[in-house]
DNA sequence: GATGAATGAGGATTCATTCAT
DNA sequence: TATGAATGAATCCTCATTCAT
């Protein structure tokens, strides 16, 4: 899975071939399918393994509130997930962008985000910013954002700088 | 063109086949490969196409700096576009993801993208933001973040709030 | 369509490759999925092929009865055809005993039988045999029990001793 | 062996898979080939076995002349088998459509069928047939055809009515 | 300009068979 | 005697591309 999640991120869905994967994690295609059903099947188990992390990580379903403390511990969280785990998110984005790919995890992932929209709305609206739902969108508009500019160019982008402007801008008030 | 454009933006390069395109454009396969030598070319074609669309319409080389009146046209006129190209930048950004195909636009990328960058930085310094190169990042992001979660849910994206509201952020001060 | 025919009667429908076919037949691979969807596509057309062939040989629908004149007729008529297209019956009998490949010919090839059966049947009570129902029956039975026995030794079964007594036998009383 | 039996004749030997065997007969794919050197070899078995339970039935080795009760008795018999061993009669059906499978046990085969051949043949010099050589090769036909169709429809084919017919045509004079 | 029949390399998948345990 | 993980050759099928007309 993490060969497969490597080619996958770096190649392309399509482009990457099973014998590829099988050659490069040092197995046979054989035993590749003993595993997985399909070429669709290790994408889909892939991809459910990375957002399980993400869930057990975020706890998205305990409803208590958040307080700027626990705003930036979140923020901090999020920036150090993207980073550690570069490549899933390469592929989650990329696998986002094509209907038929994206089904497969439609489900799971708004089981990760949903909560955790309600909760970035009800922060917002604690901490009486302006128009709360609003800036839920603007707020996850930029953390989309950066991950999608950091995964693109991870070499050059000042990931840190960004990350102290965002805990500055969002969580000291 | 348009029927590919529609076609790979929705389904994907890999799984659009020339065949989809020509039976739904109503054209020969043949006819295709008199126009474009592969069906690479077809793509490479659609994407320079649009991006020329963008520069002609920004025209990021002429050197005058934005006041804030232009600033707030600039924006306006990203968000028309993004609504009225919504297929095109779904294209776009799918390309953007896979190394193979964001070479082919790369050159063309970088040239919107560069003066466009150089643009906002100017903006920021002279409207006096706190740390300007990090804003330019972040209002990359925004920009960027919405229009991603704008074309993947463009039903029910508040897109016109989140404008109102990107204006009041970085016009009105 | 005639080379898969042979192939698939010769060497059995499992180890007939499509590669095989094609080869055998002097096209590509692909031009044969031009004109067949798939393999099972292809051994379906073959078999509709032939039962048509005898639909139209033995309009099982009119309804006329038979006299010993007509079913003399009949049977020569059986006889010459399983000579000629000894190759279709011997893959229609190996696919009868495959019920999942069976599927594919099954509405028609009761198309083709029902009447029958029953043309004989009315022959029999017509012609005043004992039980009109068993032989029916035993008429089948031999019918297709020859079949059989000439498709799979044909170089030494007496086909034409066998077809005289048969009509001796059913048509001369 | 019994179930890969059912399997093959369900099915057909090359639509059954060694991992389907073993899991119906609740082994493992290794203790299979720990009996069976191969695929092949287990039908080859099966079919052995099959043929030799027939032999030990028949003794067609024993030169005594039928009489018509030893006629009546053997037909009785026949299709005694014919229902008790009805998967094994078609898959022995089957396998004899594949030149390629036929081989591995056509000459057990020539064991059970040249001497019973022969029996028959001296039954109906004996019982003054008209011409006994032909009557040979209907008869043959007729218990063919009949185990065939049985075989195919057993549900609702009158084999009863069917035996009891042969007996009469062919026991009682 | 326009067609679509024809090609064949390439990819996903299956499955008989092996073998270390 | 028993297991099942592992193998890889073989097979069906797809599809970008060509080219004679």
């Amino acid at each position: 899975m993490d060969t497969a999640l490597e080619l996958f991120a770096g190649n392309g869905f399509e482009n990457t071939t099973i014998s590829q994967i099988a050659r490069t994690a040092g197995i046979s295609k054989g035993l590749l399918y003993n595993y997985f059903e399909s070429k669709e099947a290790l994408l889909e188990a892939i991809l459910n393994k990375g957002i399980d992390e993400m869930l057990e990580l975020f706890d998205p379903n305990n409803d208590g509130k958040l307080d700027s403390n626990e705003m930036e511990i979140f923020i901090r969280e999020t920036f150090r997930i993207l980073k550690e785990k570069r490549e899933f998110w390469k592929l989650y984005w990329a696998v986002s962008f094509q209907p038929s790919a994206f089904k497969l995890i439609q489900k799971k992932s708004a089981e990760l985000n949903g909560p955790l929209i309600k909760k970035m709305n009800d922060y917002f609206k604690v901490s009486r910013f302006t128009n709360p739902k609003v800036e839920t969108y603007i707020f996850g508009a930029i953390l989309d954002g950066i991950a999608l500019n950091f995964i693109m160019t991870p070499e050059t982008y000042p990931i840190d700088k960004v990350l102290q402007e965002l805990i500055d801008r969002y969580c000291k008030r």
